[in-house]
DNA sequence: CGAAAAGTTGACCGGGCGGTCAAGAACGAT
DNA sequence: ATCGTTCTTGACCGCCCGGTCAACTTTTCG
């Protein structure tokens, strides 16, 4: 649907709050009454933008971490499945990026953001009872994935345009170590490893 | 001055865009006009609470971290000092976490975030020639420390509670591990190294 | 005291917002 | 051609916003 896509691209641009009907109706030309023919809300349409967002990234990561059953391989494949997908829906990330700081919305998206964290965390605790990682604060650890993974997104394929390949590689880099799985996966120097394009 | 902490509240509550003066002036009982005798315009006053706040942290942050001149003990005390401040001074670092998303003052408030990338950028590149971690792209490394320590901050000083400087510990631990720190600083373990109070 | 200065009030203004709706245009079925 | 349905329009509504200002109260000081 257009209205999606455009309502999407101004969110993304402004923000929820910045954004109006007439902001999203007038970028493609069309009359207010339309945005209401097709939504019953401004809320109700961000909000399922943001659901079908989340979902939609959720299940690329569940897909790319289902090939393998140790944590060891499945976090830095659901690392590089967000990263790739953050470089494919550009709008989307940029949307969550805000999101969860919005007055309206924050408390919508992060719930929504917990469920990637709870993810996380039963990696994290699976590769823990493994011996594959030290014993640390799961939940803790599973924030700092996502927050890197966010921020180098943000700006290494947002701002700079890079590669998402690369930039992936920068973020596994940095959480394997994090997480102190460093001598378990050939990293010294491992920074092109192979991997599925997006 | 009452109405900056007052404004100060509320924009950490509700975000620049959704408080009005209205919100500002009526959560400490006073006119409208009070605001504009003091200040010129809603905008003016959000930008300096910004700039100050953002000055505050950096003159915080150089004070922890002038005792010493080995980078791998001046970026764990940079970091253990961010989170001191943050949990000092709660409202502006929530505060901080939107305003560079927000529509309007997005581009501020990432010029003065830069500023501290780049405190943290000239300690990476030092502690390369050093010796003390391996070469990487310091840029996005100093994106990672800043990403950590303010998702562990929101989270488990602002939403948990919990005392900074166990906050600041499992910063710390993740931080010196992802830049590859972890062989020069005693870290197996070492959750309860001795630092200063904020 | 009394007058100037400093500080405070809240009704008010223009404007833009989210949302409504009577009026039609477009189109397929008959 | 005619009708019913689907889709579109944009003027319009009530509301609240950031900001103004004439009137008023309080403080200062000779």
């Amino acid at each position: 649907m257009q209205l999606v896509d455009a309502a999407t691209q101004c969110f993304a641009a402004r923000g929820y709050q910045a954004t109006s009907i007439s902001d999203i109706v007038d970028s493609i030309g069309v009359g207010k009454g339309v945005f209401y023919w097709y939504f019953t809300s401004k809320r109700e349409l961000f909000g399922n933008i943001l659901t079908e967002g989340m979902t939609d990234l959720r299940l690329a990561q569940l897909a790319a971490v289902s090939d393998s059953d140790d944590p060891l391989v499945r976090i830095p494949a659901g690392i590089r499945a967000a990263v790739e997908w953050a470089a494919a829906n550009q709008q989307l990330a940029s949307l969550f990026e805000f999101a969860h700081r919005d007055a309206t919305f924050g408390a919508h998206a992060r719930r929504l953001r917990e469920l990637l964290i709870e993810d996380a965390v039963a990696e994290l605790r699976q590769a823990t009872a493994m011996g594959a990682i030290p014993d640390g604060n799961a939940d803790s650890l599973a924030r700092c994935l996502l927050a890197v993974t966010e921020a180098l997104t943000t700006q290494g394929i947002r701002r700079e345009g890079r590669p998402a390949a690369e930039v992936a590689d920068e973020v596994v880099r940095f959480c394997l170590e994090g997480i102190g799985a460093a001598e378990a996966s050939g990293h010294r120097g491992a920074s092109a490893a192979p991997q599925s394009a997006s």
